[in-house]
DNA sequence: CGTGCTTTTGAAAATCATCAAGTATAGTGG
DNA sequence: CCACTATACTTGATGATTTTCAAAAGCACG
């Protein structure tokens, strides 16, 4: 069981959240995430349309922004930092469903209440979009609709080797796969690794403890497959072998 | 770990497949999933454009009809029957992602390969679609588009939900949310259950042993929260008491 | 340079898996 | 209709991986 009674969940006083409603409608030409899952399908004059219905905010580190089972209101699109989406049970265990960042669309829902909620990692930039007018905007931009679906294809694959590691990998393996995932998002040169979350959000990933996943950040170290450099930083060692131990190979 | 080498999985030599290629266009009209997820939004004009590109199969129970990382070429519709939707490690671990009855629909995949295999549990009938000839249509109905958007929409949220349930629940728990989650489905009579699929493939899903899975069974029964009679069929008793322990309320 | 939080490491405990029979159930052929 | 066989399911004993509990070591921040 995974108990954080640090995490704040107080959605009646969503402090210092910081939103920039009249932005300039020129703001997604020159994004970060411009090439990004939604965006990058558009030419400069239906981002127009898209940007008339943004509005920027900053998240700080911590702090949440969709709360499971609230009303589905709005879209988002990461464009900087890193956010967590899960799902609680009752007494406080925890189940990370994936993380977002930049370029990562966010807010699929069925009917009108999300299904997870969201927190930031670190203090992370987002772009918001009323569900209802963006909704609307899909009817006349077919290739944003297409797009839309493709991500959905794209997560849902996901979600399914997530279930495949969840449900029958063992602990080496969780923690190989996890690394192997993020290897390819990896900026820092080939092989070098930041972990932008702390362990307790990798233990709610991969469905372990803290405890289990450092250990396991062990095993692989002394197996020569990673290297560790504090808590954050590592370096793939032995690409093949990480990646056999991920798709379970002995 | 699970091996299952009963499993045949022989792709090249698909016995005993029936296919109507020339079925008459207005089988669609008849159809028992007539008002399934991707059908039900058609009037009876377009869904005779549908119909033109459907092709009627019979698989056999246990024969796989969809292989993990083959070319994608076809969408399909389960009209009758249960399908079993699977990911596999080398050495012969299973975990089910789904399961899949009358009115689902299978082939949302990234790019062109599918990302999971697909078996008959008992004799199942399917509606095939040409991959490339359906996304064609897809530009003209785009109430068809806005559906299937719908579909992963809401298979991902199932998605999120089984991740929690594979990550943080307790055996005796899995069960109960699996035996929830097949409630809603059910058509003979309310709290009566009855289970397409054996113990084998129920154990692959919530992630557990068949022993296990026969254990939770036991526990639940002797709890007084469901009755069970043979191995298919079964009474939920105490419905509340079953949705807590789904929630993870002990 | 404490103070608090994260991470690591160690020992004990628990849940679930594995191994091993034994019991139903269904399908087959006499 | 009844053995007979094969398969599926259940039940029991043992064992292993992971969790839990506990404490020490690192690190960041005032």
């Amino acid at each position: 069981m995974s108990q954080h009674d640090s995490v704040p969940s107080d959605w009646s006083r969503p402090r210092r959240i910081v939103v920039h409603p009249h932005c300039g409608t020129d703001h997604c030409t020159n994004c970060d995430a411009r090439q990004s899952s939604l965006c990058g399908v558009l030419d400069d004059h239906d981002i127009t349309r898209l940007a008339s219905l943004a509005q920027q905010m900053v998240i700080p580190a911590g702090q949440g922004f969709i709360e499971d089972g609230a009303a589905a209101e709005n879209f988002y699109n990461v464009t900087h930092g890193t956010v967590r989406l899960y799902k609680m049970l009752p007494d406080g265990r925890r189940q990370i469903t994936g993380f977002a960042g930049p370029g990562h669309f966010l807010g699929l829902a069925v009917s009108t209440t999300y299904a997870f909620a969201a927190e930031a990692i670190d203090d992370v930039n987002l772009c918001r979009f009323s569900r209802p007018k963006l909704k609307a905007l899909l009817t006349d931009l077919p290739a944003l609709e297409r797009r839309l679906l493709d991500v959905a294809a794209n997560e849902l694959a996901l979600a399914q080797e997530q279930m495949l590691l969840l449900g029958r990998k063992t602990a080496r393996e969780r923690l190989a796969s996890f690394l192997m995932h993020l290897l390819p998002e990896a900026e820092s040169g080939p092989f070098m690794l930041h972990l932008p979350m702390p362990r307790a959000d990798i233990a709610d990933y991969i469905g372990l403890t803290v405890e289990t996943v450092s250990r396991s950040f062990g095993w692989l170290k002394s197996e020569g497959l990673i290297g560790i450099d504090g808590a954050t930083e590592l370096r793939v060692r032995d690409m093949k072998g990480l990646r056999a131990v991920a798709d379970g190979v002995h």
